[in-house]
DNA sequence: TTTTTGATGTCAAAACATTAAAATAATGTC
DNA sequence: GACATTATTTTAATGTTTTGACATCAAAAA
């Protein structure tokens, strides 16, 4: 197995691997070609081959890749076999959200207990989760050692968090907040969630829309 | 000004650069340097200016970009000068707490309307947005012409929804759902947001971390 | 004025990513 | 058991994105 290091691009396209070929094993399907999955996914066949070569080799010449197995490797390098823990920190709207609707499980993550500074939401419980008071945090932090914690506190609050699960030595942050954190350096890994870029992504895709047809028809 | 075809990185770094400048402008910035850009936003400087110049010359040699002009220009890039429409299809927790919570104005957008089928929520508000029948939904986008609609409905009325919609000429979806939209080739821009894919992508970096560790001490 | 400094826009090289082609290996069939 | 087929891996070529270097121009200073 090649173990260099492996591009964004690849990374980026991980999970969708992974869904397609999660369909792929839950419907009974045995085996896949490259080709069949490049019509399901989008990609070309070479860039799949290429893409699955970067971790080893996991096809077979003349056959195809085995589902089950496909499955269990890229469920391992995306570290789905691993047992990770999980923090929420800011039980707002989004932070309940999240905990009610979001399946941390489905992607490895067991959710220990959430976080706020509201007396009024303090000890209570969002779905299965615990809230506990903000002020416990790094005793909780210590003595649980969660894996990685979901920042969905308010922005002015961002930073000052994110320091000290940095300190407390959480390895990730998936932060919502989409403001600077101050992590520069850190050995901490932060994957951001912003939607709003992705929507002005849209706006601008429509706006080129607009253009295109003013374009055609002027 | 070039009009070639902006490419994709390009694109995703546009919402990053206008939350920049966003802030450059509202903190009383008059002028700012490539290299002051780069400094915050992690970019090269060479890049920034190459990025910018794809869209125009908005800079002055030897003065740097004026903050007010270079938000005008960035805004206009990304649509938001044009006055958008938005209509949110699904009801759930999530399309609630986008509803109550994001802030759709800021990226350009006026909420007209939610859908849903469920009986007990349509003909209630959320915030200020009204719940209408999702029968009324192609008689509404007919007369109403909402620019994007939003895609929080549940997997399994994903593809149905999106084919209305498509039908119907809505020009572009937010989509949520992360399911196959079955839109190859139709005239209508998709964004996806996939929670999921994110969480696996920190679930990926979280195990290369893991296996540095074991490398180290191993 | 004239000089110096600062910073852009552009070009070319380097790095990186994708696609295509060639070589190889396993399967299934006659 | 040999052969045609399938589909991977490896290697090469192509295309794209990023970086670094530089000529150019505006502003500030002398």
């Amino acid at each position: 197995m090649k173990r260099d290091r492996i591009s964004n691009p690849v990374v980026a396209r991980l999970p969708r691997y992974y869904r397609c070929v999660e369909e792929l094993y839950y419907s009974g399907c045995v085996r896949v070609s490259s080709a069949t999955l490049s019509e399901r996914l989008g990609f070309t066949a070479s860039q799949i081959r290429q893409d699955f070569s970067n971790f080893g080799e996991f096809g077979l010449q003349g056959y195809g890749y085995n589902v089950k197995k496909l499955r269990y490797e890229i469920r391992e390098i995306l570290g789905l076999h691993s047992r990770n823990t999980a923090i929420l920190l800011g039980c707002g709207n989004l932070g309940q959200a999240l905990l009610k609707n979001f399946d941390f499980e489905a992607c490895g993550f067991f959710m220990l207990a959430a976080f706020d500074t509201d007396p009024d939401k303090v000890d209570t419980q969002v779905g299965p989760v615990h809230i506990m008071d903000g002020r416990h945090l790094k005793r909780f932090i210590e003595t649980e050692t969660p894996s990685m914690a979901v920042l969905t506190v308010p922005r002015e609050n961002a930073a000052e968090a994110a320091g000290v699960l940095a300190d407390a030595g959480v390895g990730a942050i998936w932060d919502f907040t989409g403001c600077d954190l101050g992590l520069e350096g850190r050995d901490i890994t932060v994957e951001r969630v912003n939607l709003a870029d992705s929507l002005l992504t849209l706006s601008y895709h429509l706006e080129r829309r607009r253009v295109g047809e003013e374009d055609r028809s002027g």
